[in-house]
DNA sequence: AGCACGCCGACT
DNA sequence: GTCGGCGTGCTC
């Protein structure tokens, strides 16, 4: 007999650092276990945590802990590998394991509720179970039986109508054939098909295969380096069939942008087996029930984006980041994780492969391939016959634009257009004009709660902030001089696609950013223009770059590379030449031969010669060695404090009594740099400053980060502003 | 984070 | 005289 625990470790919800000590609940009730929820009183309100921890000690004043109410689960929610990564996860990102732990949690289960189970209206044989033991099973049940041979009958799936065909209560028979899981329940939108037919793989798509099966069952990183085009997704579905038999379950992540139906559609069809999906715009009880299907073993695949990988499994064999260089899978507000860096940390400790995937792979997984910590596995072939396309520089410097256009552009444009190829162009910006100037005083309209310029919205007639989402009618006068001459200078894709039209009046344009894709299912019904090709031309913003398949694309522009090359932050560069092969990418994707044409005024700037003559690979090496120089990621490593408060002076101050702190605490060979102003200080009416962290080692960042926290919270201003630690940040905005 | 407590100003 | 502003401190 096990002597009950003393002492409940119970992470909750606030800025704790570590779990709360309780009593056990008094009363009947499920007994306490880790990774089961709990009712706790915290101050006057209670609260639902998560137990983490069972104890004899605590280090609490005994008469002081209080007793939680009651166990709400009788057997674990969270499995200990998945409690274990959060807790990995709340030391590394030095984040509040309560509010990690909340995160993990679909909103009714951190709440202490259940999703209601989802109306059944279909249900299907269940083919793991050999045919034999299915019939010596229901030998001594003819009602059951009965059944079992109508569904077969139909097909091995049936409906509610179709079984009200049958007389009497089929209901309980129904229910005792799913119970003894001779049947399962078919929710709506999880229709299963038979599983359609694999194309056959080319020989690198093989070997990536090959070597991604042979470690299933054991840990191993691989970093799928596949140009675009070169059949990735193929072999993301041949390593998951394999894992599905084994009987083992998968983890996709894909980025934010990229879980779309299609996609969903495609591995749902080719894998022929359960797949939950989850992302941010499910409601919370679907979201809660893919979780629990996910958990319980019955969905067999997980899709998602970042927050997925905090899904449990209940046999865990297979893990996979698609496009793990997108920005997307870093958490940018409150804990900010990496999902693609805790994909790492979570298949190492389940003891299963993870595959990385990329056409244009982060420095920092190139920099783990070149290091022999992960398994570097190339697709250099584009499937079928599609060739690579060709890309060209234009030099802009003199040429008369119209709308951004050079003239050479557009004679292209025609080229393509008359041979019925399909026209791609980038433009990442969106609005009329990103400017609004006055003729009489020269002032610019300007956001008076950001550090931004105000863009013109032709369609709208407004005036809008793209930082804040502030936004006003059109200006009939200037603010200042009360002028009433006001240019608008610059272009954004509203203003393009006016152009395009007049200069193309035979062609229908689309175009794709956050405005024309605002309402629900218009990006689907403009993709779709451009697939059945009714719009010949295409425009967009960054939204576009992602792997939408547009076979016809035969001609992409890139009409401003220049805001890439210069940009303040050390990745600017990186970014930029992933956008240009990405976008490249849309190019020539069947028969016909695609030609990308970048517009810049600095077609000498070593970055794009480099990346058109010798390809993403070596600007990637040439990077790295630059990175390798400054002791910048991924051959540093960074943590950056970030304070922001209505006025300028409190960050700065909270952030100097930081570095202060830190001082004495900061070995040999880790700096303090800062605090500086962030690059736009003031947005949506707040003043931001970051103080950075810079060191060559993690280990010693970590320990210097691990002892600078629990000050942080008790510095005078630090309730005077609001202040975050970002651990490996993205960006320095 | 949320909430209570507490100590100061303008209102039925 | 109170209602309510938000500064301060605590929650096992």
């Amino acid at each position: 007999m096990n002597k009950a625990p003393s002492i409940l470790r119970i992470a909750v919800a606030g800025p704790f650092a570590g779990p709360l000590d309780y009593l056990p609940p008094q009363g009947d009730g499920p007994s306490p276990t880790v990774g089961a929820r709990i009712r706790v009183p915290l101050g006057s309100r209670r609260e639902t945590g998560v137990i983490i921890g069972l104890s004899d000690t605590s280090d609490h004043p005994r008469n002081r802990l209080r007793a939680a109410t009651k166990v709400l689960d009788s057997e674990p929610l969270l499995d200990t590998t998945t409690l274990s990564l959060a807790q990995w996860a709340a030391r590394y990102y030095h984040h509040p394991i309560g509010e990690v732990l909340a995160g993990c949690l679909p909103t009714s289960l951190r709440r202490g509720q259940w999703p209601a189970a989802q109306a059944i209206h279909a249900w299907r044989i269940n083919r793991d179970i050999p045919d034999e033991e299915r019939l010596r099973s229901v030998q001594r049940a003819p009602r059951q039986a009965q059944i079992l041979a109508h569904i077969a009958d139909l097909g091995g799936t049936a409906s509610v109508t179709e079984l009200q065909d049958l007389d009497g209560d089929w209901r309980g028979a129904v229910k005792q054939l799913v119970d003894k899981q001779l049947l399962e329940p078919i929710s709506d939108h999880e229709s299963v098909a038979v599983p359609s037919e694999a194309p056959a793989l080319n020989g690198e798509q093989d070997a990536a295969v090959t070597a991604i099966r042979a470690t299933l069952g054991e840990h191993a990183v691989f970093l799928l380096d596949g140009i675009t085009g070169s059949g990735k997704t193929e072999v993301y579905l041949a390593a998951l069939q394999a894992t599905l038999r084994n009987e083992r379950q998968a983890l996709v992540l894909v980025p934010e942008i990229g879980l779309t139906p299609q996609l969903v559609q495609r591995f749902r069809q080719r894998l022929g087996t359960r797949l939950a999906v989850m992302h941010s715009g499910l409601a919370d009880g679907d979201r809660a029930r893919a979780w629990l299907a996910a958990r319980n073993g019955s969905a067999k695949v997980v899709i998602g984006t970042r927050s997925a990988l905090f899904t449990p499994l209940a046999r865990p064999g297979l893990i996979i980041v698609d496009e793990e260089h997108d920005l997307s899978f870093k958490q940018q507000d409150g804990f900010r994780y990496n999902a693609r860096d805790l994909a790492v940390v979570r298949a190492t400790q389940l003891g299963i492969p993870l595959v990385l995937g990329s056409a244009t792979p982060s420095l920092e997984s190139l920099h783990n391939a070149r290091q022999g910590r992960y398994r570097h596995l190339h697709l250099n072939r584009r499937a079928g016959a599609a060739r690579p396309p060709e890309i060209h520089l234009l030099d802009l410097r003199g040429q008369p634009l119209q709308a951004g256009l050079s003239p050479e552009l557009i004679r292209q444009m025609r080229r393509h257009l008359e041979e019925a190829g399909q026209v791609l162009l980038f433009l990442n910006r969106r609005g009329y004009a990103p400017v609004l100037l006055c003729h009489d005083c020269g002032a610019v309209a300007e956001c008076s709660r950001c550090d931004a310029r105000l863009t013109y919205h032709r369609a709208a007639g407004r005036l809008r902030c793209h930082h804040c989402g502030y936004e006003r009618l059109m200006d009939t006068a200037c603010h200042e001089c009360g002028g009433t001459a006001l240019l608008s200078v610059g272009q954004g894709t509203e203003q393009l696609e006016t152009t395009l039209q007049e200069l193309f009046p035979e062609h229908a344009v689309s175009r794709i950013d956050r405005d024309t894709t605002r309402r629900q299912g218009a990006m689907e019904a403009l993709l779709d223009d451009a697939h059945s090709g009714r719009s010949r031309i295409l425009l967009g913003t960054q939204m576009l770059a992602k792997g939408h398949d547009l076979p016809d694309v035969s001609l992409v522009g890139i009409l401003d590379c220049d805001q890439g090359l210069f940009g303040a932050d050390f990745r600017a560069t990186e970014r930029m030449a992933q956008l240009i092969v990405q976008v490249s990418g849309r190019a020539g994707r069947a028969q016909r031969p695609g030609e990308v044409f970048l517009q810049t005024h600095h077609p000498e700037h070593p970055l794009l010669v480099r990346l058109l003559r010798d390809g993403y690979r070596a600007f990637a090496e040439e990077a790295l060695t630059e990175r390798e120089l400054m002791g910048l990621p991924p051959c540093g490593h960074l943590a950056l404090l970030r304070a922001e408060a209505p006025a300028a002076g409190p960050p700065r101050a909270f952030l100097e009594q930081a570095r202060e702190l830190g001082r004495p605490l900061a070995g040999e060979g880790l700096s303090l740099l800062g605090p500086v102003p962030a690059p736009m200080e003031r947005r949506a009416g707040r003043y931001r400053a970051q103080l950075l962290v810079q060191c060559g080692d993690r280990r010693m960042l970590q320990r210097f980060l691990a002892r600078l926290r629990p000050g942080l919270a008790d510095l005078p201003l630090a309730r005077k502003v609001r202040w975050s630690l970002d651990v490996d940040p993205q960006d320095m905005l």
